[in-house]
DNA sequence: AATAGAATTAGAACAATTCTAAAATTGGTG
DNA sequence: CACCAATTTTAGAATTGTTCTAATTCTATT
């Protein structure tokens, strides 16, 4: 683990709040002002092969970066901000339902933020 | 609908392989040979906008399209490959669960192929 | 046939990401 | 410490997937 390596999953690790490689860019100069782009997809490749982070990828959108402990997503339909939530480990359903055995999952519950709700109320939608 | 929208629709229905617009264009060419990229990615996102065709996103792969109907996915954790399968309708289950009301969701299984798996049990890992 | 509106086109532009080859850094080993 | 090999970083070019733009073509209506 080099200094890049260990700042930039601290970085993903401590914000909740799902950083696309660019804001972790950004993030990571504060502390080192001449790191270059290219280091911090690097490093994110490498972390996410090493399975020490976890990526997020919504239809349109950059990826983006997540810690690795187990848990499930909010998608707003509208806007795509995605919101953490957690239903526990399906995985014994789920691999009951389907009849065979898998790696992990990924589940999204797609809904309509509350902002881009009453967006659309105003609307009239 | 245009003829360019109905061809379309027509192959990303009959087609259960989730093509990228990339395939969806060279199929659309065996029909129309001299359409234009730009007419499969207006079209395409039309549809989408029109919910007449899903959209499918893994990371860091070009997005797939497919039929609207509720089904679920496996997706191959080395090759990216995907395949419907159906767990049934988990709306009111996952509602219960998260505490809040949802438009849809959208799971995937992450499972190893069987392509996959055996090169994996070859190199004997 | 004239016109307006929508759809299509070709190609440029764009954003996200990967690649490349050179330079810098790191970790042993003698 | 001095050397070497391996790894990491760098800057910028290249690639990929997708969107945009403005001109053109098509379609439907008068």
């Amino acid at each position: 683990m080099t200094k890049y390596a260990t700042k930039i999953l601290e970085i993903v690790e401590s914000s909740h709040s799902h950083m696309t490689a660019d804001q972790i860019f950004d993030a990571l100069r504060r502390t080192y002002p001449t790191v270059a782009l290219a280091t911090v997809y690097n490093n994110l490749n490498r972390l996410w092969q090493e399975e020490k982070i976890h990526k997020v990828s919504v239809e349109g959108m950059p990826d983006r970066y997540d810690r690795v402990e187990r848990h499930d997503h909010l998608v707003c339909k509208k806007c795509g901000r995605l919101l953490d939530v957690d239903l526990g480990d399906l995985t014994a359903q789920l691999e009951r339902a389907a009849g065979l055995s898998i790696l992990s999952y990924d589940l999204k519950l797609i809904y309509l933020c509350d902002e881009c709700r009453s967006d659309t109320e105003q609307k009239g939608m």
